[in-house]
DNA sequence: GTTGAAAAAGTCCACCC
DNA sequence: GGGTGGACTTTTTCAAC
């Protein structure tokens, strides 16, 4: 799908507030909100929009505890196997494939230390996975 | 602030989809349009809830290349400092500080691998900052 | 793209448990 | 803290242009 600067203008407005109206979007982009909710009508059917969303706050949130955990793995282990793995985590939140020296990046929340650890025993676990390398988050910039 | 139990599940409806309506949460969480509103209300206003935004595919942007960016310092760089460090590099999308080898970890999203460059080296150009290790996103499972 | 009108939802009361 | 009902405003939605 083209997405043209009307419409990265719609999606810049929905991202800063994504209950703001059609028609005061339209304003701000110079359209009628009819005009406005079909773009977002398709854009969000395209896929452009995957989803109207909160953000929250973490400390609300029962799991404090957030790790970086590289994989690396000896060669066996596929980029659709890491999803597989991934899905299967419930505590993983993000899950990257990466060049470098990793394999994959895993972004974890976990509610204490202990288990966060047994979430790390649980990706030990996994066949080709050859080692783990940890970065608990300390505080967010 | 307390955020209780109902909280808590409008909270994980407004995440699902932030715009739906008061009347259907509240169908959902067992009480009335009024009643959501209020505690969206003081949710927003307690700051649990930051902002809605919208969840967009990151093909729509023009920066397309993500990658995270472990920072090594010679013990001379504090957190405050990084913070810093990190509003006066625009690229940089998420900052964090960590356990670990590492003492940071940034997040980085350029237009393309130059650009990603470009902005290395204005990260190393910082003093304190010992080494850097980087793992270009390839996917996001 | 627009306008205009009907339908739906949101907002804000007072009043009740 | 919660609900209801009503009045009013705004938003959504759709047909027609």
């Amino acid at each position: 799908m083209r997405v043209d600067e009307i419409d990265q203008h719609i999606i810049a407005e929905l991202e800063l507030d994504s209950r703001r109206s059609f028609a005061a979007i339209g304003q701000r982009v110079g359209l009628s909100a009819p005009a406005v909710k079909r773009r977002v009508d398709a854009l969000r059917e395209s896929g452009a929009i995957k989803r109207f969303t909160a953000e929250i706050d973490r400390s609300v949130r029962g799991w404090n505890i957030e790790a970086f955990v590289e994989l690396h793995c000896d060669g066996g282990l596929s980029p659709s196997m890491m999803r597989t793995m991934a899905a299967g985590i419930a505590e993983v939140t993000d899950a990257y494939t990466v060049t470098g020296e990793a394999d994959g990046i895993f972004l974890i929340r976990a509610r204490n230390t202990a288990h966060l650890e047994e979430v790390m025993v649980r990706i030990r676990e996994w066949k080709g996975v050859n080692h783990t390398r940890s970065s608990v988050i300390l505080s967010h910039l």
